[in-house]
DNA sequence: GGGCCGTTTTGAAAGCTTTCAAAATTATGG
DNA sequence: CCATAATTTTGAAAGCTTTCAAAACGGCCC
């Protein structure tokens, strides 16, 4: 591929002036800049990014780490934050950590031989990102940390109004009449996990609705976690009318122990889930829930990086995405009658039902 | 951040045989060899993969262009090829195209010049791969095309068996004895559209079942296309007991179109989809698919990659990945009266209904 | 102990760009 | 038209690694 030294010997001028003419870093009268454009052109030269990154200490690649791109709520992320990046001439390297806090840490530390103009981050159950994020600092590269914050995080960072969100969608099943209500939290050691959890508490709180413990339940962010714990929630007498999920692939999990118990969603228990996937649209019934925009919040955190690159030195900030309270069919009053909890354990079409 | 220098100088040793050590390009006496060892570990020191490059020629960084991370099809794909390039040490670009050639340009051009181990492509619509890829080769990188590829591409591929899927899918079809079916394919300048409708025809042509042209639509790969072609096909006279779509999210669309019209699936009219997509089974009624392993296509094409960069050059690999149907619950046997397809055109609980 | 051979080790060059100080050119003012 | 100031242009260095030819070393045999 052509090369500098190709393109200065065929406009018949020097390195440097390419390069100034490349970058705009020093004025190049006429005749000659023409020649280098025209010289570029015929060329198709583009520019080595390996040795402009070398020179530079930089180069124009985010490094973006995630637990996983197969989990519906990320892909969303991933698009807004290269989008922001690539027309801002960015590019993403994409990283996957299994929410697990090695392989974060090989990421983190081989991304640094990278020389990136920044990362976004997701972190790992456990992640050592804060400290890491440190070094990273030092060489003056930006680190954002994105919908969940690891330990001691106190560096920029986006993320949705998990609480406000949680109380929002609680509120809206107390103000239906429900009286006992339950949750499947995600892991709490999860930051908006636990933000959830602290926005259902603090609506029950303010309703004087009692919650004893057995009706939080904790959880994986998954289906099967749904699953299992919906399974347990029925079980308990009284049983709840209405479950608050930590996210919606656990109110999945709900609704499909849900079914499978035999009972009846929203006319027997009413659910709302956190994040409104696509796939929430078109579950029977459809899924409530509470909306967060994954791409908003991978633009917000490219944009970030991108300003604090353009020389935003103010102190770290914590940007909060607004959350909406998407209403579908998942959620109904409370049945009148007190409930026959037994009928919970009886699989619809099950003989016992005769 | 610590050089090949600071490590030469703590161990007392030359820069050549620090490289040397790192890189087992040469032998190294005892002494020396864990002198350096040692150093790397006291320093952190990891070799700048920026220089690396520019000196190797090459980078351990390999291109994946796909059309958009958020179609739910392609992050399985993303995540096998990552999976498989991470643990031999590689690391994936993520470029999205949304299907649009001269973005897909912008990034083969801009890709180039980061000297990638290779490329993993899924074409965009109307790509200029097959050009560009020549000038990657003529360099030495590979470039693998996945899931459906572009004219005149004759170099490595991996795709599904796109024929033999839908010829199954149809089958199974017309074994259930439909006989008026119809079809809502993708676009079909895309190879694999062309293909699944191939399998369809020649089910068909098979059981001598006619096939007039309006009883096979074409539209984009998406819900939206689903479900307005899926209303055409319902005022179709006779109506079809079957559709064929050409991906799940066409046949999610034809799903709700069905819905709207007051129509039961499956039992006034089947469906199968294309792909298998985990939301497929949690619609109402669960969908019935053409399995194909987005994650398998990922990890092959990754594998490909590698093996062509330690040295095979064996002539170009077309790697076609087997199908599964998986049934569901929007397939049955078709109505045994004769339907009045009038009722197509009426809403559930639409006040003619009476 | 000297000469020779095979192995280790070294130092410098190369890969491509940016940037800095210095050189060359042009402009300005008297 | 000269001296000086301002602007353009240049060439070399630097950034970090790999690799090649050459130098140093160690062992062996006579």
């Amino acid at each position: 591929m052509a090369n500098m030294q190709e393109i200065a010997r065929r406009a018949g001028v020097s390195l440097g002036t390419v390069s100034h003419v490349l970058n705009n870093t020093a004025n190049v009268r006429e005749p000659k800049r023409t020649r280098v454009l025209e010289a570029v052109q015929a060329a198709g030269y583009q520019p080595s990014q390996l040795a402009r990154g070398l020179r530079r200490d930089t180069t124009n690649m985010i490094g973006m780490i995630i637990p996983d791109i197969t989990n519906p709520f990320f892909p969303a992320v991933v698009r807004g934050a290269e989008d922001v990046a690539f027309s801002n001439g960015y590019r993403l390297i994409l990283c996957n950590t299994d929410n697990d806090h090695s392989k974060e840490l090989i990421h983190l530390n081989e991304l640094r031989t990278y020389l990136p103009a920044g990362l976004i981050v997701i972190p790992s159950n456990f992640s050592e990102l804060t400290t890491q994020a440190e070094s990273y600092r030092r060489a003056g590269t930006g680190v954002v940390c994105i919908d969940r914050l690891p330990k001691n995080w106190s560096g920029d960072s986006v993320t949705a109004d998990n609480e406000a969100g949680a109380h929002n969608a609680t509120r809206h099943l107390i103000q239906l009449g429900h009286t006992r209500l339950a949750t499947i939290t995600g892991p709490l050691h999860l930051t908006n996990a636990k933000e959830r959890l602290g926005g259902f508490k603090r609506a029950m709180k303010e309703a004087k609705l009692p919650l004893s413990p057995e009706y939080a339940q904790e959880t994986s962010f998954d289906k099967q976690g749904g699953h299992a714990k919906t399974l347990i929630l029925l079980r308990l007498i009284p049983r709840p009318t209405a479950i608050f999920a930590g996210n919606d692939m656990i109110a999945l999990g709900a609704l499909l122990a849900i079914r499978e118990a035999g009972l009846r969603c929203p006319k027997e228990i009413s659910i709302i889930g956190f994040d409104d996937l696509d796939l929430g649209e078109t579950t029977n019934p459809s899924l409530s829930s509470v909306s967060q925009s994954g791409y908003q919040l991978g633009t917000t955190a490219s944009r970030l990086l991108l300003d604090r690159r353009e020389g935003d030195t103010s102190p770290a900030k914590h940007i909060v995405l607004e959350t909406l309270l998407k209403l579908r069919n998942s959620v109904a009053p409370p049945p009148d009658e007190p409930q026959k909890n037994s009928s919970a354990r009886r699989p619809r079409g099950s003989k016992h039902d005769a």
